[in-house]
DNA sequence: TTGTATGCGTTATCAT
DNA sequence: ATGATAACGCATACAA
């Protein structure tokens, strides 16, 4: 392979003057540049990217921790996403992107360690999941920018940050009830564990005060997201005197549960209960009926956070950032479209 | 940040016993040993990847090419699951895993271009539906091990590829129904320009042949994977004077449409009709009813693939390999268990 | 505008 | 067993 000294001695000049063409350095004659551009086609030259590395101090690449929590438990496609967004960036800027599992150990430290003192990575993209104060101590010591997929919960320290809208996602799903003459809207699923279903709930709450509407307890269950959780709260709410004619679901799987409860007990959908549900993914659409969701740009999640990381690599020192990304109704089968 | 020069200096030896010391070399003295592990302990010092990686010519990296059509088909978490596995070998051997999608342009070439001429790679895992005589011939110029998810198709030359034992599977699942006194096996979605397909269906009829089974050309449906495509295919098939009373469903999503046009026939399963899909995903599980699936391991896939790769790394000249991926049965409410 | 020399943090060769 | 030094491929301060 071509070196730099290669291309220096067949173009008749200095490493320097290769160096300088290569980096759009202004300073050089038009004349010496095309005979240098000439060498370095004719040999085939590309930098060497791991000479650049040590020569700048700069890995060009960027870390994306993924949160598994174990190696069976991927189903959620949702980082896989997440990564395709932040990919879509990181070349765009010819960075690579590098991923890794959360628990993977190395040398009795974890990868995100071994990264930082091996001088592997300018900046990484982490769950908020995993961020502590410790973590956040040993980032900004190193000097190694990071951003939060996801609200943060219970730090002392501001961080930057990037999420889903998910009040504003729970209002839009109570609106859109509302806007459609639904008066005894559920909410099942609801899990204050959770940031972002806790989000999505006091969203829920607000389109109902805003509307003045009752917020009637009995018509909000708590519960899990599995199907079948869903299941059992559906039916939990099926059994209450009176009624609800539409359910929010906080999550996805647990709306298969609740559909299927819905069915069984002889109502129809959407007539009797219209249903929406929070998703990104294939099951939606994939289920009979198919199932409208607040749609959730997981995509854009990754996108907008990889370009605050490179916003904060480039501008060092710059204050701390939160971004929502919007979410908008994706109406399927489970609702009508009465408002239109 | 501590370099190699620091640690000489405070443990008052030279660098290259230091760099001797990281390197386990056997001709150093255990006293000076714990003299030089004891300063990089309190210098904290940990040695720099990039300068390794110029002296020794590595980049202690490999590459995995993601094949995605467009942004928004990244439905199929089948990479995702490939990548876990992956990862798990890569990051025990001390190496990065970056990811690229394949369709990323770069100064007006490929990623795998890019990343080759920069030295960034020391072997790639990639689908092999992007693999050519042009690929090879520049993976092999460059001296860079590479490794096929999938079976490669319409190749002159050979190349280590790693696969689901898709023949095998799809024997699996019509020996499973012969099995359990089937006798009327259908195989919907045949679809010959997919070898993973192709070799499902040769599988399917090797069984029948084994059996003496008579393989009838009206139980076999081409089409392609979309609910919707099962749900035609399966009112094909029912529309026939003699119905079967098992199917085999080529891929994952179009047994979803299938079960639905059972359903509809008023037909019951698994007792009328016994089906059997192929999967590695939720959705089998969270379906109603659930689905038997003769189940992927994707996950291994992946880890299968790194080991190879690896091998190849280590030992360069090293023949071509062809490694299988053996499935197994999933049971599920699609299928009844007479035969135990 | 161009060239020389030095440094980036390692490893490896050759002494001793 | 240990040390001095060149080399890896590139960028850059300084000199010209």
């Amino acid at each position: 392979m071509a070196s730099i000294k290669d291309v220096a001695k067949a173009a008749g000049v200095s490493v320097s003057t290769v160096s300088r063409t290569i980096n759009d350095n202004p300073f050089i004659s038009s004349a010496t540049r095309e005979k240098v551009l000439k060498a370095i086609k004719e040999l085939n030259y590309s930098p060497n990217r791991m000479a650049q590395s040590l020569s700048n101090n700069n890995s060009y690449t960027i870390t994306l921790i993924v949160d598994i929590e174990n190696e069976k438990s991927f189903y959620n496609s949702f980082f896989y996403e997440v990564m395709h967004g932040i990919e879509k960036v990181v070349y765009q800027k010819e960075y690579c992107l590098i991923v890794s599992n959360l628990n993977t150990v190395l040398k009795n430290e974890n990868v995100l360690d071994w990264l930082i003192k091996g001088r592997r990575t300018e900046g990484v993209i982490l769950p908020s999941s995993i961020i502590d104060s410790k973590t956040i101590k040993k980032l900004k010591e190193n000097n190694i920018p990071f951003v939060s997929i996801g609200e943060p919960e219970n730090l002392r320290e501001t961080i930057n940050w990037v999420d889903i809208n998910n009040r504003k996602a729970g209002e839009q799903a109570a609106n859109y009830f509302i806007d459609n003459h639904r008066r005894k809207i559920a909410f099942i699923g609801y899990d204050d564990s959770k940031v972002f279903n806790r989000r999505r709930f006091e969203g829920y709450k607000l389109a109902l005060e805003n509307n003045e509407l009752n917020y009637e307890t009995n018509l909000v269950i708590k519960g899990g997201n599995s199907k079948n959780d869903g299941f059992r709260m559906m039916k939990d709410l099926l059994n209450e005197k009176d009624l609800p004619d539409s359910v929010i679901c906080a999550d996805n799987l647990m709306s298969i549960g609740a559909i299927r409860a819905i069915q069984e007990s002889g109502l129809s959908i959407p007539e009797d209960i219209s249903l929406i549900s929070f998703d990104n993914s294939q099951i939606a659409e994939i289920m009979y009926p198919t199932i409208s969701t607040i749609n959730v740009d997981v995509y854009e999640l990754g996108l907008q956070s990889a370009k605050l990381l490179f916003e904060l690599i480039e501008n060092p020192g710059k204050r701390e950032q939160e971004l929502l990304i919007s979410t908008n109704i994706e109406e399927r089968e489970t609702t009508e479209q009465e408002h239109q």
